[in-house]
DNA sequence: AATGATTTTATGTGCATACATAATAATCTG
DNA sequence: CAGATTATTATGTATGCACATAAAATCATT
């Protein structure tokens, strides 16, 4: 019985991952440990490391030290979505985007966009509303408030070419952010731009982003019924 | 101006997320070279290397081979999203986790499903349907469909006290999925299930595993309306 | 000038080694 | 024997070096 030998890292996680497919280390069960895998696919402990920690990156692994490294046992599905440009995302498909600016108004948020963005209720922000659209049907309707504190130079931008989306993500400063997915019944407004029967549901998609502690905007994206986030395991 | 030095790779990272979020490196911009930047940072170019590649990985940095390492324009926010197992999910937030067969049947498909999953029409599929709750409240209905040839053992089990999504995962063998999230209207079932209105706005995960070129099971989770999945940036 | 071959260069990776760190196991001590 | 201390061990990571590889830049040839 011969060893293969495995010269690279992707070839180790290969193996691993083939063993843990046909349950030959299962659910719950310790793995050797990296000396002992290095030796036995006649490569540096280095190699076999990088091979494990890539797959207890993406939670197919449980790795602590001095204990050990074990098949998880509930294999965290960790769905890595790419929430790109909106435009990007539809012109990446092959088809026709395009973008229609709704309206631009500088005004006092509402209370429950204030706390949110945690700015002072009085302090005026900048709201927006546009419309983006996959081969001329109304694909998302982008509702977003802009501190004008953080982001002064939005002021200077009618968004009537380049979406807030995009300008936003060349222009201004952020360190980390938070996003969540709903469904919810579509307003009068909304079944109104997305051209829609009123309580469709509609998959939305609400970011509120950060630089440091300041809020530097808000949006939600409402799609157009039907819409799906989707990615592979 | 003395440099000061980065002994470790976080630090590296820290540092170069610090110089992106400060646009002192705008999105666009090529930044130094890892044998400039481990010169500057006084550590070995693994160090920087180690550093940018898992900032390349979050998609904050696009590198290619000779042409350099540049800072995204368009930092495709990568969701990392946890679908963990209901019970896990619901117990970590400190609640009560209860669970409730609805049915458990074996039975030819609808075609929609057995196109799906890739199995002949003829072929009988195990059928289970049950509610997972909440400090005893409807929190999710889960309607999903076994290939019993990949995985036979789920015949022998009543599903009466463990949910097939804990079982499947200690259980069934699997390569790779598809998970995909959508916004649908609340059928009559699946009001009467979540005890909502009728044309609730529901919040679905459809997912589908397979084993290589075999379907494993084929699953829907419509959660209760308001649920919302959410993932920090 | 267009085309193809060659060089250059930045990232990608492997390896041996050393030491750091966390967590368990073993041992000591009152 | 409980509780504190120390040893052990598996993973985590830093480093220097070498070589691989992709792609841009340059040079050579027609």
């Amino acid at each position: 019985m011969n060893t293969p030998t495995f010269r690279n890292w992707q070839s180790v996680q290969d193996e691993v991952l083939r063993r843990i497919h046909s349950r030959e280390w299962k659910p719950g069960d310790f793995i050797p440990n990296e000396t002992d895998l290095a030796l036995e696919f006649g490569c540096a402990r280095t190699t076999v490391n990088r091979a494990l920690r890539s797959l207890a990156d993406s939670g197919l692994l449980d790795r602590r030290r001095k204990a050990g490294t074990r098949v998880a046992s509930q294999p965290v599905a960790k769905a890595t979505l790419d929430i790109a440009v909106i435009r990007a995302e539809i012109e990446d498909r092959g088809q026709k985007y395009s973008y229609h600016l709704i309206a631009r108004n500088v005004l006092a948020p509402p209370i429950t966009v204030s706390a949110a963005m945690m700015t002072d209720t009085a302090q005026t922000l900048l709201h927006i509303r546009a419309l983006h659209l996959e081969n001329d049907t109304p694909y998302a309707l982008e509702d977003r408030w802009i501190n004008t504190k953080v982001v002064p130079n939005a002021l200077d931008e009618t968004f009537k070419r380049v979406s807030a989306n995009e300008w936003l993500l060349a222009h201004a400063p952020y360190t980390h952010g938070e996003i969540a997915f709903s469904a919810t019944m579509a307003t009068q407004e909304e079944s109104f731009a997305l051209s829609c029967s009123k309580q469709s549901a509609l998959f939305a998609i609400d970011r509120l982003t950060w630089d440091n502690t300041e809020s530097v905007t808000k949006v939600r994206l409402a799609f157009a019924p039907g819409h799906q986030l989707r990615t592979v395991l």
